[in-house]
DNA sequence: CCATAATATTAAACAATGCTCAATATATTT
DNA sequence: AAATATATTGAGCATTGTTTAATATTATGG
């Protein structure tokens, strides 16, 4: 039975996380079980447990991967804009729609909040901060001290992120995607105009 | 062994709400199962079956609870402003304090993505409408559009949730908890500049 | 090239989870 | 008092994350 290097640990690992990220995509959260990955790939949960220390870790590598997308799906969406503040609007309705249009994967990505001891490990919070970079980025044409320029696009963020998050779990009432959207867009203009004052 | 109407159904109801509650608060929604409950209020799973209809309508009558305690909280710390801006800084200030003192609490009011089909029932709602009111009702002082004002109002908040969310979590980097205090304080003094423009 | 050491993999088991259901004990009704 | 209705239990099921002894494979060194 035991077939060893079949596939070396970083195949393992690689074939774990991809695996992990689509029974995510297709059936959310609750599909994941480390059985379940371990049957995908054809190997035993023991041998899981030979490459990961523990499933919350394989959870943060699927995480990750799912920033990672997330980067790309925003990077390559982006189109030109005469200001920044369009640009953050910008982003602000891509991040929603990715949200929209990825549901069980974002759900995956925000509801996780186990944090290891010593912190997210660093190619982690390198893929989160790619993403408050592109904010930032676009802030810079508004504001040019740096320091404000990072904790207000993490502010900024965050707020998009709540907003985000209520709309899509319908708590935001009666509002719809579409109305989100747009308040959304006022909160950012608003926020932006008073950022020099 | 079963002796039957020791107690009413309603005060089961209640007790496993409470000692469900107690849970949470000494050890965070990961140490409440139905077993832990049961044992607490001296009966077993069954009975909590035979009054709830699964894990995740008792989890919904606990958050219901822990909603009520944070209307409680807000109410009764809320002094006195002379503006409608000072009073929504308060009420976030607040929110964000009792988020912290109350993490446990806190933490699986809002990781519960669950909702049943046909919505969150009706007792829910009107806690979570009492506490936008909060919002609203402060709002009012600086635009007469009800509409708008019920828009706005979870808008914001959605808003300060998000800040708070992510602040919690360490998210925001290097940001404590005084620089997301007054970073919301930007946050919601420039939104509602912006309200009647 | 074979014996020994090191590693990969498995199967089985553990404790805990949400949940169900037949059996039984208690109340209520007739 | 007998019959009916309901509350409660205890045992069981399938699933979960995790561990571990046994086994199969590879690597090492004489």
């Amino acid at each position: 039975m035991a077939r060893r290097k079949d596939h070396s640990r970083d195949e393992l690992k690689e074939m774990v996380i991809s695996v992990g990220y689509q029974l995510i995509e297709k059936g959310g959260i609750s599909e994941l079980s480390t059985r379940k990955i371990a049957n995908a790939i054809g190997y035993t949960v023991g041998t899981l447990y030979n490459i990961f220390s523990n499933f919350d870790e394989i959870k943060i590598y699927i995480n990750s991967k799912i920033l990672e997308n997330l980067y790309v799906y925003l990077q390559s969406n982006m189109k030109y804009n005469s200001s920044s503040i369009l640009t953050i609007k910008q982003l602000a309705k891509l991040y929603i729609r990715f949200a929209e249009d990825n549901k069980n994967l974002w759900e995956a990505l925000t509801s996780n909040s186990y944090v290891p001891r010593g912190g997210m490990p660093p190619y982690y919070i390198e893929k989160t901060d790619k993403l408050f970079k592109l904010v930032e980025n676009a802030l810079l044409g508004e504001c040019s001290d740096s320091l404000k320029v990072e904790r207000s696009a993490r502010i900024l963020w965050a707020s998009v992120h709540g907003i985000c998050m209520l709309g899509l779990n319908g708590r935001l009432k009666t509002l719809n995607m579409e109305d989100v959207n747009s308040l959304t867009d006022g909160l950012i203009e608003n926020y932006i105009k008073g950022l020099n004052i």
